[in-house]
DNA sequence: TAATACATACATCCGTGTATGTATGTAAAG
DNA sequence: CTTTACATACATACACGGATGTATGTATTA
């Protein structure tokens, strides 16, 4: 073969990184040899070092088709102009999980930098940045929660900065396990339900009271719970 | 040198395991070859392959020495003999956070298993213990919360199941957030407020009922969440 | 014609597994 | 109590494949 269009050779790209996914799903990054990817890919290692310096480019380029948009959805997560910021971090975290559970690059993507990658050396800049990512998210989190608490639906005595961490920890871990093993858990699902139970935790104990619930109409959130 | 003693030669077995958790820890399994971890623990990789059969053979028994006291914690989490079981499960959630920020080598082996190697291959057979250890928690969980449903020490509206696999999610979340920068948060001060947030949640909501409380004192959990 | 988008070919290194060497402990035979 | 024989606990040496990076070839295309 020789030359092909600027077009087609943005495909060729585009299909090496398809075939990198499930190739590193397979069989782990370190394992996948720029030829096994090639192969699989019907090309050759020439064209993968055409298009990337070596295998930690490939996989950074890979990993960013999916952190980069999944990082934008939890950048505004405490964003102060909604009436209801405990309901709005709810459905950030709803996003999220049902991004994951829907779209199978990024479940494949999360699985891999999850189960089949080690961060080390080259990788370990991917580590700083989820880092990174982790402490905005967080922050997100907490700005949203303490919104709430100023509006008086979220219960005086809870810790913000505690709450936020542990959203974020159960967030984490339910995607973390999901895709070890999809059919551990009805993810999509269990999702609400479970998102929600962590969050009505956090509201005021007296009632539910008449002031909160009305501009949004969730009746049933509690009530998804039952068995 | 020459054969020693079979104390000394299990003292070697243990030297390597305990040379290979920091090896591993530094670079990666797969990056790690048996010579780095024979020349770190000052010998040759005769001594490492008399000792086990190949490093997927080192890395079980490293593992070993962590994850089996571990499975133990988690084994009787449900046993129904207990008056409180809400609180024998908090118990148990926070012994297992409290043994990985107290164990240097449980924290290290966690961080290894979580982002320093890769579950495919023969490490295939460890992600498949690792889920059927989840498997055998969650149902451990479940029936602590079952046990505490039947007490009234739970609303009634909470899907038992899925509040396991929540607090599950929440303590693995924790854990595989904290061994990845132990200094994003200060987990053994923040381990018992936050998973009384999520086991407080689950409690029903009229008052904080005189018919459960006085057993055990439990008077500040809420409290201990104030910022 | 020159840059592009690959394929092909080559040199190098690194890790594994195994085979072999060797010195010591251990136990039975004398 | 020696001596012999064998198993143990490693060290050393060798053969092999496999992955990487680069250099070069080649057919397009702009």
């Amino acid at each position: 073969m020789a030359r092909r269009t600027k077009e087609e050779a943005l495909e060729t790209r585009d299909h090496i990184l398809d075939t990198a996914e499930q190739v590193f799903s397979e069989k782990g990054v370190s394992r996948s040899s720029l030829a096994d990817i090639a192969a699989a890919a019907g090309l050759t290692r020439g064209a993968i070092y055409w298009h990337f310096r070596n295998k930690a480019d490939l996989f950074q380029a890979m990993m960013d088709r999916v952190v980069l948009p999944m990082e934008q959805m939890t950048a505004r997560a405490g964003s102060a102009d909604h009436d209801d910021p405990l309901a709005f971090v709810r459905d950030c975290a709803l996003h999220v999980l049902k991004r994951v559970t829907s779209d199978k690059q990024c479940q494949r993507v999360f699985e891999i930098s999850a189960h089949k990658c080690e961060y080390v050396d080259e990788m370990r800049q991917l580590r700083d940045r989820h880092i990174e990512c982790r402490t905005d998210c967080l922050a997100q989190i907490e700005r949203g929660f303490r919104n709430a608490a100023k509006k008086g639906l979220i219960a005086p005595t809870v810790n913000t900065r505690y709450a936020a961490v542990g959203l974020h920890a159960l967030v984490d871990g339910l995607i973390m396990n999901w895709v070890l093993d999809p059919q551990y858990l009805g993810l999509a699902k269990a999702a609400a339900p479970m998102i929600d139970n962590y969050i009505d935790g956090m509201k005021p104990h007296p009632a539910p009271s008449h002031k909160a619930a009305p501009p949004k109409a969730v009746p049933k959130r509690r009530a998804a719970l039952a068995s």
